[in-house]
DNA sequence: CCATAGTTGGAATGTCGTTCCATCCATATC
DNA sequence: GATATGGATGGAACGACATTCCAACTATGG
């Protein structure tokens, strides 16, 4: 990739059209179907081109994950109260983590990059704006991050999983269970015995749940004089 | 891999025996460095042979995965209170997925396999030895197991980063956060004015504090009957 | 001692990311 | 308006990898 300002031609490709049409393939064909030789084709071009445009692959999953995270913070900001602004754009990312699995997956693997920074900056926002003591800050936000991303990439496993086994996520995951039922109770007792519950499971209330505890970790830590800190 | 069960050569490959030769690259290397060229000059063989032993290099890194993990747990078993125990599991995660990045980036990739049910089943024993109600169990320990997993994931995305670029770690991280110092105070305001307290932050004792905050977030909930659940 | 089936070692295959390079084209200069 | 220049292009070439294939090897049972 090189500094792209000069001289264009009219059909030009643009690191916009590049980053767009992998969306587009991601979204299609999950991680595992953007490949160079698939973004040349959508593109009628050569793999070569596209290096002008985009330094490699790695540069290339951030921009479209930058793309998607830029636009669900811009939507997802509105005059609530901290708490419900975090719990807010949380919902927000994971809503965007479970419509397109890829995201979750590349914004693990790529901490301290852009999409990162801006998620990490809006929860500190929010954080900060909630009270929480400055030496606190950024062990919370820090955590907060872990746990979303964290969600996502498991996520963003089992839609890889399931797309490798041909299946839709959710009869993939109800086999798992299946087959979860039949571990030995004697090694997985807590596992086994809380299969026969798990197909009524709401993956979004459950995450919500967890930022809630989070919350009210939080709260609580402030009303009881940070115990254990 | 086919079953491995009839006659033996005296200096026979194992599965056991690929095992622990893909631990050792794994921790020398990083997950990159497992090939099966690699694996096969290491165990003196082809890399034909060692499919005979596993199925594929999911299979490999899986088993890989809970070689380690099985021996975490059973070292971290004692007989603490619950919420201790929960701690004490945790940490030793973190500290098997700090010494080895490659283990938290590959449990992430591998959700409902065995090395992850296997801390799942011991995380929910001691949130239902908490006093957790039935039906809030499940979220909870699946909450606590997608904080691990992130924050493993994140360290292993770091710690290759860092071995891609050949720095340290921490000198790697420093130079993030001098990068992050240069921000636009006005588009990342929050990151921007943490940078100089980023140095001194102690990655595990973060980490502590976030499982603190979720076992301080369950014991509110307890205390309060369950708001917002 | 030989036939058989488990097991091995390495070559072959197909798919990637990335690099290379001959060619093309919009502008600047004359 | 012809031409030189350097940004851009498209596709071939390269090297690394996971996986498959297969010819050869070896321990056991007959």
């Amino acid at each position: 990739m090189r500094k792209p300002d000069g001289k264009r031609r009219q059909d030009s490709l643009t690191r916009e059209r590049v980053v767009e049409a992998s969306i587009a393939i991601l979204d299609e064909d999950g991680e595992k179907g953007l490949t160079f030789q698939a973004l040349a084709k959508r593109l009628k071009t050569g793999a070569g081109a596209i290096y002008w445009h985009v330094e490699n692959k790695s540069d290339l999953t951030i921009a479209a994950c930058d793309a998607i995270v830029a636009g669900v913070i811009a939507a997802s900001a509105a005059g609530r109260s901290p708490d419900d602004e975090i719990r807010a754009l949380s919902l927000a990312l994971f809503d965007a983590m479970d419509a397109r699995p890829w995201l979750g997956s590349a914004l693990t693997q790529a901490p301290g990059s852009m999409p990162t920074l801006r998620i990490l900056d809006h929860l500190g926002r929010h954080v900060r704006a909630l009270g929480v003591a400055q030496q606190d800050q950024w062990t919370i936000v820090a955590a907060l991050l872990s746990y979303v991303l964290g969600i996502g990439a498991q996520n963003a496993a089992n839609a890889e999983m399931a797309r490798m086994h041909q299946l839709e996520r959710t009869t993939f995951l109800a086999e798992m269970a299946g087959q979860w039922a039949a571990l030995d109770p004697a090694e997985f007792p807590f596992v086994q015995s809380m299969t026969p519950q798990m197909p009524e499971h709401d993956d979004r209330a459950d995450f919500l749940t967890g930022i809630d505890l989070f919350l009210e970790g939080i709260a609580a830590r402030d009303r009881h004089g940070e115990p254990r800190g």
